[in-house]
DNA sequence: CTGCATTGTGTACAGTCGTACACAATGCGT
DNA sequence: ACGCATTGTGTACGACTGTACACAATGCAG
């Protein structure tokens, strides 16, 4: 009902990318916009992994159809649903550096550091949830592929753990290979705990108290253990 | 070209079953048949995933069609392949009681015992290659229902390590709680070594040595843990 | 011995899968 | 400013999937 046929859109601003709330597609470079998508179709698989499906069952249409996308476009990011799973993996080995920083700005009091620890992973499990199922599911399942690549990913892990160690001075008198045994015990029963963590229904206080409790024991045990260790001579 | 058109088989016996080697389809009731068809079903998924596949990724045609069977003779023996899991999971079951009792009669030599048991349980991994391969798998992956059966079959496992840990006499100043909690421990960081045990290409002698070695240290750290464990007041 | 329940076959169907090819839109280097 | 490489769409195909129904063989109970 216009008079003028010209100039439909009359709030049309005068400079491009004017408003900042702007709907022309949020202006985005061609990669930006590609890294997108592609973290779309990650994370579109992580969150079918939410919904009780294991990415390995996972097929190339479900991500695609999760994600919004046509079948083909899943080609123009990965060559394969394993590719894929890669991929994933490396955010899972970001995670796990970040992790770590966040675990080594904490109070030294050997014993009731574990008990800290042990909160400051349960949360980051919590948080992190998609990524920690993913992990847990596929570190023994799956493609052999996507196995290993987790499994270097961890021990990537237990070696900065033992690092770290090293840096802050504890169990200064062990060897570099008794530590790093050490680490991957405690790694191994992080890693553990994570699945337990993961399918306990949420709201149960006093079972995720019990399981914590159990945990913390156990990493206590290793500490204790580790404390008393003597190398072979 | 016989002159006789009766009797086609001259070497009939007498006595039915008489021959021990009989090709009669080896004379069977029908539910040892139908026991026996079951059987293979599972064994055939148990191939399956000794070929690199997944349980949960495995369909019911590809189980059948292993297992010589056409599609809807699944449905004879099982509603799903879920359910099909959870035979395989009581196989389990029955497996690590097996384990348990072999491991029982060892001489017991606190330290030697270890390595005895190391032993013995990484030549009781490779025996049952395939029903590893299957709980390392799914004990975190898959499906919920497989999930927590596994789960439940290894906290019966524990539980029985620990009685056994109790008539034996070790750790006698340890409450059950502890004692149970110990055991998780030395369960979770067994279970933990089986896929690598079973990744491990066959005919690596050193790695497999170096594998064994840092497991044997690592069940010794824990059980020098659980001798200094003092329970809380 | 007869008849029935059990066990497995054969065939069929709708749905999903991975992938291929042709094509539209478009940001970007030249 | 043009043209090309990139990103995503539309459609199609053959293979495979789980499941349904009708039917054959047969061990076993009455």
């Amino acid at each position: 009902m216009n008079d003028t046929t010209d100039n439909i859109e009359p709030n049309e601003p005068t400079e491009p990318s004017a408003s900042p709330s702007n709907k022309r597609k949020e202006q985005l470079s061609r990669g930006e916009r590609k890294e997108l998508t592609r973290n779309n179709l990650m994370q579109a698989a992580l969150h079918l992994m939410g919904e009780g499906r294991s990415f390995t069952s996972l097929g190339l249409r479900e991500i695609t159809r999760e994600a919004d996308l046509m079948p083909n476009a899943f080609y123009r990011h990965f060559r394969n649903t394993d590719e894929l799973g890669l991929a994933l993996v490396d955010e899972v080995g970001m995670s796990l550096r970040h992790l770590l920083r966040q675990a080594r700005q904490v109070d030294i009091t050997p014993n009731a550091m574990v008990r800290r620890s042990v909160q400051v992973y349960h949360a980051y499990v919590l948080e992190n949830r998609l990524l920690f199922l993913f992990i847990s599911s596929e570190r023994a399942g799956g493609s052999r592929i996507l196995r290993l690549a987790i499994r270097n990913e961890v021990s990537h892990f237990t070696h900065e753990m033992a690092q770290d160690f090293r840096r802050l001075g504890v169990y200064q008198d062990l060897s570099t290979n008794s530590l790093h045994m050490i680490c991957g015990l405690i790694v191994t029963t992080m890693l553990a705990a994570a699945p337990e963590i993961l399918d306990l229904p949420a709201g149960q206080a006093l079972l995720e108290a019990e399981m914590i409790e159990n945990f913390v024991q156990q990493l206590q045990v290793v500490l204790l253990g580790a404390a008393q260790w003597k190398e072979k001579p």
